[in-house]
DNA sequence: GTGCTGGATCGACGTCTGTCAAGGTAGATG
DNA sequence: CATCTACCTTGACAGACGTCGATCCAGCAC
């Protein structure tokens, strides 16, 4: 669905104000990490043996619903933090390791005039 | 309201499942930097010179009312994100390095299973 | 072909959330 | 005291979101 190469975007947080555009691209991952249940997802994922996790098992990890997990794995790979690829009858979702750093880069304090 | 020392928690997303506990407290954070209005505040806050920033200035940045702001802002505040001080007749906000540093550290794929 | 199983999509339902107008509180000034 | 300004709280409302059951599609086995 073409969500691939979005964000080049964004200098940390704080060393100058985010424009709205950035903000508005930024803010979509991390709502879509604003959820416990997706939080849970996406570690499950990245910290997977092989660093891929069949549907299967997540579903497994959940009192819920299939549709629901699967309502959860769409948002994180529309956020572009995960990639789902089929497999003979298993889907396999990975993490996208470039958008985590991406995010974690966002957030980092480098110098700036904070510094407690 | 007791938001002070939360967090001590969590172990980067790669390295091992979070727990439910934990996701639930994550998430917080993460929702609440997951609206534009809010990482523009945080970004603002964290960016602004001296590392705080009067909310007359944050509500001039946007067009929206006044409530609306102080709603946003009582979410990141709530979230440990930023703190408030009254000083005469002006509240200045301060982001809490900690809280971001924290943040990070959760996103960091440090060696793990991950590393295209 | 039929049937079965793993996942995704589609509606629908109840809850949560962003927004504002109206009203309230704290500090400064006269 | 009264009054003004800066900010917060309350209440209400529309739209967004998480969840599920029902349905649909893809791949495998027979």
């Amino acid at each position: 669905m073409s969500n691939q190469e979005q964000t080049g975007c964004c200098p940390p947080l704080a060393r100058e104000p985010l424009s709205p555009v950035q903000a508005a691209e930024l803010s979509k991952v991390f709502k879509a990490l604003g959820d416990p249940v997706r939080l849970r997802l996406a570690s499950l994922i990245a910290s997977h043996e092989g660093g891929e996790a069949c549907v299967c098992d997540l579903t497994d990890a959940f009192d819920l619903s299939g549709p629901t997990i699967s309502h959860h794995l769409k948002v994180l790979r529309e956020a572009g933090l995960i990639t789902g690829e089929r497999r003979g009858t298993w889907v396999y979702y990975r993490i996208r390791p470039d958008a985590l750093r991406r995010l974690s880069a966002v957030l980092v304090l480098d110098d700036a005039g904070v510094s407690a």
